[in-house]
DNA sequence: AAGATATCTTTACGGCGTCCAGATGCCCAC
DNA sequence: GTGGGCATCTGGACGCCGTAAAGATATCTT
């Protein structure tokens, strides 16, 4: 029954609406930026009333969460890649540069996953858990890899926040007008990345003073 | 006529509103939070009508910029301080610890600060431009203090661009609940940050590889 | 087949940012 | 000093927002 998911997607009175209302946040997000994501615009765009989405999230905040999280989930594959194809030696920058680009190709919805977080003053747990293979675990494992000692566990998480602090910091900065003689003088945005982290101190202590 | 700023400040029909209402702001974001802080509430809390405020900002926006402006200008006070207190080799340490400790004191002014800057795809120029010894100039000066090559203008401004960054995203991280374990096992939130910021290497490269 | 349940719509409320038409008090030219 | 001009403030209105309650409608269970 239900003809559903053709081309259009079309969930009628019924039908996933959830994943549709989804699909309809990240359109707006992308087309008119974070501003313009209003519960309304949602239901609007995903063609239901405005009422509609209360079946699925709790309240606006709830759906905010929903899209963050699928931004994580989209920014844990590009990292999983990052290290996957980077060589041994350069998987940590690798991870960090991927981190970056990935804010900087979606900055709309970068800024909704960091609202989010803010607002519940946390990370989301998939993110910094240290169950699965988060992208925590992976920072924190690449160290390792590099000669870390995985026994200096205060030394290691320092190590992991400090490395996720410089990407996060950098993240937002490099979208401000100010850096763009700099990047140019580096020769692109991607160079401009790859220097600055290369300021920043992101391996562990293995015998630094 | 017009009893005048007594202790209650009334700035009836005429007065300086425009301060009125930044006092306001500032009073609405520490009671609470930067979520409360619209417009109208503002003018409720300073005792005008809804409308009154456009007399004196264009729009919303601009008196947020205005919050904003007043809270660069705490942390610029801020990291002065710092610079003058500390120890020659410690200075650059303690304008970051400054830097930190003033957005964890004041996250929702710190929050402004940073949703304008976001918005406006740029930080203020009096905390970045090169005129004036503003923070940026801070950092950058203290960092030769500490022996950097001044002639050497691109691995300067790219040292103290890191600097910023990993500042700054320790700033938004040192909120999140995650990290209060790892702030327990060291000791408390102010070990935490130096330990942070020691990771780092925030020093610009005399000699490094 | 029928009742229970989940989903969606309609309608409504208060708050928001913003604009416009008046009212009000101040300041300066005469 | 006084009267006109101007900056400032009010009141009311508009459309948008998030959210709640009540009613309609389709699906699921039995």
């Amino acid at each position: 029954m239900r003809e559903s998911q053709t081309a259009e997607a079309r969930p009628y009175h019924h039908g996933d609406l959830r994943r549709a209302l989804l699909e309809a946040a990240r359109r707006i997000l992308e087309a008119e930026g974070p501003t313009a994501l209003s519960l309304r615009a949602v239901a609007r765009e995903a063609g239901v009333s405005p009422a509609a989405p209360y079946h699925h999230f709790k309240d606006k905040a709830e759906l905010l969460d929903a899209v963050a999280e699928q931004g994580w989930e989209m920014l844990d594959k590009r990292m999983a890649e990052a290290k996957l194809e980077a060589e041994p030696r350069d998987k940590l920058n690798s991870l960090g540069i991927a981190y970056v680009c990935f804010a900087r190709e979606n900055p709309a919805l970068y800024r909704v996953m960091y609202d989010a977080a803010r607002d519940n003053e946390a990370l989301p747990e998939e993110m910094v858990g240290d169950n699965e293979d988060s992208p925590y675990c992976k920072v924190r494992d690449t160290m390792i890899e590099l000669g870390a000692d995985p026994a200096a566990r205060t030394e290691l998480e320092l190590a992991t926040t400090a490395a996720w602090c410089a990407a996060h910091g950098l993240a937002e900065m490099a979208g401000f007008r100010q850096f763009e003689p700099l990047k140019e003088a580096l020769g692109g945005e991607l160079p401009f990345l790859r220097a600055i982290f290369a300021h920043m101190g992101l391996f562990p202590h293995v015998g630094r003073t």
